[in-house]
DNA sequence: GCCGTTTTCGGCCCGACTGTTTTCAGTCG
């Protein structure tokens, strides 16, 4: 069983013992494991083969390290159907409702016999909500808009699609005469691949005039609420916007609030508490005197804690607050070391944009070199290159390197790897390449060990020099391939081959929680976009923002190193 | 249920909002 489903079913034992009055540190307990093993940067069915005690994960106790047992051993849990068996089915569907915890899913459950969503619209549309007792028509009508609401948003949203929406607002919120700071927090700010609900925060001389502009925006489609520090609106797209206006001296630790994680913070104010200091969204108040210090900046904040300030994208309660302690956080990655983009597409194949014009575009945006890997014939693959056809490519790079000023084509290959492991081009062609990527694009369904047998076989080659996009996922659209990921990662590392994080944004593969992993076991990257055409070359950003959530330092990232490293690297 | 330079018991993060009722329970972030 799987880390995520794992995960989940401690997640609704936690709801069901809510449901039951338990002790609530108990149900914390829950959750914070079932946050803790989502998050784990490798599959607990592995850990277990290699021995590893669960118990030293932090979070992780005598109890739930054996139920974790018992799930992985059986693929059932005891515990969880005795405990699911004492309430009506689909209790838990009801507490997915914004609005309705526990207390109100049971009374919904027991009094009126409501057992999913649609009952439950049913009985708000006849009134009977409204009757109960404590509830009123104005509770029933609001969550009859948090169901509505519900089944239009989905879900989580692609950060890809989050974050141009988002820059356009920010930057219009910022052009505001009386705006001073304006920025993202929660998720987004993260970095995280989805996004749900977006959260901005400014500070302003005027805040309502900010407010009063934002709600009529173009992008907005509807409002929900709106007052003088804060409004709610659903944006064009679907997804709802929040954005708070602060007072200019608290805005540092109201920007540390919103932006979370959630777990990142719990284990700051426990942290903080033994130190006989109170942390709110207002500031860090001394318990012995009761004054209350606020914080303009986040640096502010952090440094008042004793702790080195830490990048958004790594508070996730990976350990980072103890590094900070330590004053021992990694430098990791920035934009502006990444001086070139490994994965790169031509109109050779199923790109739109010639070569010089992809090269030009990435000399624009500051690059020193790009990698020019167009597709190989393999099965599938529009306008895949022949042997042919590569030769005379390699050619009209070579002509382009000579007259290019200020940007350097490295001659390379997406190769197919063939369900049966092997490339979809030769070897002696391949030896002639600056750089090869080998990328599995057919045959998704195989089982995982002739899928990782076929991933290693491309790693064992010895011209390969990069594995792209090791899941094969399409967020929301493919589910990853069967991997064993800790395998590939051992092998890559054991032939010093570099894992692809493609930084396409529907793609994000590998995923931050393997960037992680691979790097422990001594991994390098190679962040590429994946391009078709030259506007695409700006989404390397978010590559770079999983390899920041991997906590991926320059030396781990190929794109970081100049030219001459990056050719010696790969003709090893 | 987890955890420990407060170690095997006794703690465990904090505040605000909403809708209801008249002092607060429930939910959320």
């Amino acid at each position: 069983m799987k880390n995520s489903s794992i995960a989940r079913i401690f997640q609704d034992m936690a709801d069901l013992l809510e449901l039951k009055g338990e002790n609530i540190f108990k149900i914390r307990a829950y959750r914070r494991a079932a946050q803790v093993i989502e998050h784990l940067p490798q599959e607990m069915e592995v850990m277990r083969e290699q021995g590893e005690d669960f118990q030293r994960i932090p979070g992780i106790g005598e109890a739930i390290a054996k139920k974790a047992t018992e799930l992985i051993t059986t693929g059932k849990l005891e515990a969880y159907e005795t405990l699911k068996a004492e309430f009506p089915d689909g209790i838990l569907e009801l507490m997915e409702i914004p609005g309705i915890g526990p207390k109100t899913a049971y009374r919904l459950a027991t009094e009126l016999m409501i057992t999913s969503v649609e009952k439950l619209e049913q009985a708000i549309t006849e009134g009977k909500v409204a009757e109960l007792f404590r509830m009123g028509d104005r509770t029933a009508q609001n969550l009859l808009r948090q169901i509505q609401s519900m089944r239009r948003k989905d879900q989580r949203v692609p950060i890809g699609e989050v974050l141009p929406v988002v820059e356009d607002i920010l930057e219009m919120l910022r052009r505001h005469p009386k705006v001073k700071n304006m920025t993202s927090a929660g998720s987004l700010r993260r970095f995280r691949e989805t996004v749900g609900d977006i959260d901005i925060m400014g500070t302003a001389d005027d805040p309502e005039s900010v407010i009063n502009a934002f709600v009529t925006f173009p992008q907005v489609k509807e409002v929900i609420a709106k007052g003088p520090t804060k409004a709610s609106v659903i944006l064009l797209p679907g997804f709802q916007a929040d954005l708070r206006m602060v007072e200019h001296d608290s805005f540092g630790s109201l920007l540390q609030y919103f932006t979370g994680s959630k777990q990142h913070n719990i284990i700051l104010r426990t942290k903080a508490q033994k130190k006989g200091l109170k942390l709110s969204d207002y500031g860090i108040t001394d318990t012995t005197t009761e004054v209350l210090e606020k914080f303009s900046t986040e640096e502010g904040f952090y440094h008042r804690l004793g702790l080195q300030y830490i990048p958004p994208e790594i508070r996730e309660d990976q350990g980072e607050i103890e590094l900070a302690e330590a004053h021992a956080i990694p430098d990791i990655i920035n934009p502006e070391d990444v001086m070139s983009d490994l994965h790169v597409h031509s109109n050779w194949s199923d790109g739109a944009d010639s070569i010089e014009d992809m090269a030009l575009w990435a000399k624009n945006l500051g690059y020193r070199y790009i990698a020019i890997t167009d597709h190989s014939r393999g099965r599938g693959i529009a306008r895949g290159l022949t042997e042919e056809r590569l030769m005379r490519q390699i050619q009209e790079i070579h002509r382009l390197n000579q007259n290019l000023k200020g940007i350097r084509i490295l001659s390379g290959i997406e190769v197919d790897i063939r369900a049966d492991g092997s490339l979809d081009m030769p070897d002696r062609i391949l030896a002639g390449l600056d750089i090869v990527i080998a990328a599995v694009h057919s045959s998704f369904n195989q089982s995982q060990e002739k899928m990782t047998r076929r991933i290693i076989s491309a790693i064992e080659n010895p011209h390969v020099d990069v594995i792209g996009h090791p899941t094969c996922r399409l967020i929301g659209e493919r589910e990853p391939t069967e991997v064993d990921m800790e395998t590939i990662f051992n092998a890559a590392v054991n032939h010093r081959k570099a894992l692809e994080i493609n930084a396409m944004p529907d793609r994000l593969d590998l995923k931050d929680i393997h960037v992680y992993r691979a790097r422990e076991l001594g991994a390098m990257f190679a962040i590429g976009t994946d391009a078709h055409n030259r506007g695409q070359l700006t989404l390397m950003r978010f590559g770079v923002g999983i390899a920041r959530r991997g906590w991926c330092e320059k030396k781990h990232v190929l794109n970081c190193m100049s030219f001459e490293e990056i050719m010696t690297f790969t003709r090893r």
